[in-house]
DNA sequence: CGGATGACGCAGT
DNA sequence: TACTGCGCCATCC
């Protein structure tokens, strides 16, 4: 069922604690483009896709998405998230 | 069942 | 370091 999936993309988001990010990745191994796809479709403010981001740190959503992630206190180094401060895996 | 699509990732240049 | 092109994999049509 391809919900099945989509739920343990979702799980994973919920994981991510405030103040750090994790990548496409992370929450869809081997299949990072799922992620993004799920994340499109999901609507629901329990998950904080905003958390998601590239591998390089750089964000799909822009200026929108930086805003969200800057508030909860996000380190950026220019446009793009400081993952060598951010980057938190999943599930801890 | 074949082909196109995409909130991606990585190696090359 | 920035830009470009190709590969991947689950869905959709």
């Amino acid at each position: 069922m391809k919900e099945a999936r989509a739920a343990a993309v979702l799980a994973r988001v919920r994981t991510i604690p405030e103040g750090y990010v994790t990548t496409y990745g992370d929450v869809s191994p081997g299949a990072p483009r799922f992620a993004g796809a799920v994340l499109s479709d999901c609507d629901d403010p329990d998950v904080p896709w905003q958390r998601v981001v590239r591998a390089d740190g750089s964000l799909a959503k822009g200026e929108r998405q930086r805003r969200l992630l800057e508030r909860e206190g996000v380190p950026f180094r220019g446009a793009r998230v400081d993952m060598r401060e951010a980057w938190a895996p999943p599930q801890g």
